[in-house]
DNA sequence: CCCATGACTAATT
DNA sequence: AAATTAGCCATGG
């Protein structure tokens, strides 16, 4: 697909729905087709012109972990919890059944 | 073009 | 289960 991963990455993170989370790695799947690009990811998200607007705190980590956040963990902490989503300590609850993760078409 | 950096991961200890 | 480690990739200097 076209041009600016950034850019591509913000796309991505547009379609998590409320009360859902994501992993980096899945948006580095959905775009390049590896995991390996997941810290690309992180790098993309970090430089979200528009935290909250584009709901980039709803990123976490492969091990549910809730990962870093631009304004502070801590904040990424309450905006998932106004969400309705459970975390105890770091760690996002009832990770699988929350985890949203894009779609593949395979023609 | 080479090098350092980081909101990551998987594997290992 | 927590901490370390090496590997990977898109940026920016």
């Amino acid at each position: 697909m076209d041009g600016d991963f950034q850019e591509e990455v913000l796309n991505r993170v547009k379609q998590i729905p409320r009360g859902k989370v994501t992993i980096y790695g899945a948006i580095a799947i959905a775009i390049t087709g590896s995991v390996r690009a997941a810290r690309a990811v992180g790098q993309a998200v970090a430089k979200n012109p528009y935290p909250i607007i584009i709901p980039c705190h709803r990123v976490v980590r492969s091990d549910g972990d809730v990962g870093g956040y631009s304004l502070g963990a801590d904040k990424k902490i309450r905006l998932l919890r106004a969400e309705g989503i459970e975390i105890k300590g770091r760690k996002v609850m009832n990770f699988a059944e929350i985890l949203f993760l894009f779609e593949t078409l395979s023609f």
